[in-house]
DNA sequence: TTGTAGGCGTTATCAA
DNA sequence: TTGATAACGCCTACAA
């Protein structure tokens, strides 16, 4: 015999399945007599009765799921995020149903539409673009969202995210305190607020400090990626202008630099420092490890997963935006400045 | 106005719903005239019809999702394997619903039933171990299943794994062509398929090549992590037997050692080689960059992928297991064997 | 080739 | 407090 319903749980307890229902749903028990409340419960256990959550579904249009939207969960800054994001939904009673966008468009837009199709209640979003059309006709529909990582342009959308200007005040202020005068910024895609954030927190470190704002040591990435890490570092080489240090979008970035140095024989620390941003796993075994600005990704999920469910639940409350702090993780990237050759 | 129903396209093409509804699925087209069918999916069309997969799963009791169990998301191994599953299942028009069993059969159990109780048509299991009551009671319930990575022992259940015995041979291999003698192996879990093949693998490997098999060169680690390697490590180590090169169960277990060359002076290449196993990102990052054996981790989730979809299609298909072939990269952390001190 | 009717398992509404 | 009834959106015998 097959998984018991509602009704075989009903009849076992010699009541209407109406009832059963009632009694067996913690918000609607107190409709019901604590006796029979209890008798249908004992049924249910006995009869190893587990409810049909997609007859649920049909009837509630509550599907008890949302959508996750990744440029691509092979990317280690994700996995952690999407832990955080289960450990506060899973409780909850929802399941998270994860796509990957690959930063395509068209894509992206092929699959939310089958997460809508799917019903799901409510999209995390990690792969917000300053100018996002999609997101943007998705939010004028009502669709409930939160935006992690990244943030999106004139959108009332409640959003998730470090403190990119203050990560990168960190990362500046530590490369000054050794010394360093000349620094150079390898800035991830402009198309999005991370990349925008983190340039222009850059510039307002530098003039902080009172230091000169060379557009010669500034260079953008089309992705962040390794390769256009190491393009930009190139950049930057055969730009001729001097430098003694480098703030990295992020670590990928960072990583395209250990390219470069290998390849023309820099050394770094010794005549180059590099600070990276996000702090991935394992970089601390890199050689030399990477001093990197450590962003709480665990964090920006549970977050994330609360702010979703609050909204959810209380869809009238006004959103939110959360800036997670930071914290500079010092590693063996970063030295004390080379004399100077000026 | 909410999405349009079956029923408003019907109502828009001047049929009824159940005309409807063969003629937007491909597999009962055929029944209807094409001239209708025509109009019922330019009416689909014009109204942005979306079938609602919740009341179809109701009444054909599938679901269109499978559950996707793993260890910890955050094992860099594990992505790329789901990206091979969805990117299969996608198409076929399912969905993965991930869950993390952090190695806790308390943990493992619970998780399995969310899944089962949203009426996932099949399991894609990482979690596999030698002994493992849940999957053999899942198993005589007949919940169809595929095993990724490890297997277990006594159960007539399809697996994907890569070829773990070969792989080892091909480390010892490189290995003994460098001249090295004396090899020390810090096996995986011997609850793991994984664990006891690579071991076993490395002894008969030492065998083939004629050199002997000191027990002091092997130690088990309790867990794939870079603290059991590091144990492990010391463990021979402090057993004063000599040896000149390590294959390590994984490439976590291999990072554990790295931390324990750095601790205690050790030359990695020069004094000790060191061979891991997955190919993990950023490997060649390391100092130095770490051989391994490469594994087709996005080959074995497409695999998995389609092995499970074709059960789901074929319930009666006898279950074949696959052994995915390997490849040896080489990199910096091996090199000849320091000339013998005996 | 198309329409009718019934039901998948649950919950919401109404009446008793 | 409980029961009867209908409905969520779709699919599928069966009848026409």
């Amino acid at each position: 015999m097959s998984t018991p319903t509602l009704r075989d749980v009903a009849e076992a307890a010699g009541v209407h399945a109406a009832t059963a229902s009632r009694a067996l749903n913690p918000e609607t028990r107190r409709l019901v007599n604590s006796d029979t409340a209890r008798r249908v419960i004992k049924a249910a256990e006995a009869l190893g009765y587990q409810p049909n959550p997609i007859a649920r579904s049909l009837k509630t249009s509550k599907s008890g799921t949302i959508g996750l939207v990744l440029p691509d969960l092979t990317n280690p800054l994700f996995p952690p995020i999407v832990r955080g994001i289960e450990d506060v939904l899973g409780p909850a009673g929802f399941s998270a149903l994860i796509v990957n966008t690959d930063n395509d468009p068209a894509r992206e837009q092929q699959q939310v539409m089958t997460l809508r199709s799917r019903q799901v209640e409510g999209l995390i979003v990690a792969t917000a673009r300053l100018e996002h059309p999609l997101l943007q006709q998705l939010h004028e529909q009502g669709v409930r969202m939160v935006l992690v990582n990244r943030r999106t342009d004139d959108l009332d959308v409640p959003s998730i995210t470090p403190d990119d200007a203050r990560g990168v005040e960190l990362a500046v202020e530590h490369l000054v305190k050794l010394g360093h005068t000349r620094i150079a910024h390898l800035a991830g895609p402009q198309s999005t607020s991370t990349g925008v954030v983190r340039a222009r927190a850059f510039h307002s470190a530098l003039r902080g400090h009172g230091l000169d704002d060379d557009p010669a040591l500034l260079v953008t990435c089309d992705y962040w990626s390794e390769e256009e890490g190491a393009r930009a570092l190139r950049q930057v080489l055969d730009g001729g202008a001097e430098f003694t240090a480098v703030v990295a979008g992020n670590d990928l970035i960072a990583l395209g630099c250990y390219d470069v140095f290998a390849e023309r024989g820099i050394d770094c620390p010794g005549e180059v420092s590099v600070v990276g941003f996000n702090d991935m796993p394992f970089l601390d075994k890199l050689r030399p490890p990477l001093t990197t600005v450590a962003v709480p990704h665990h964090q920006i999920g549970v977050e994330a997963g609360r702010m979703l469910l609050e909204s959810i639940h209380e869809p009238d409350r006004s959103p939110r935006s959360v800036f997670l702090p930071l914290s500079l993780v010092v590693r063996g990237s970063t030295a004390a400045a080379p004399a100077s050759r000026a």
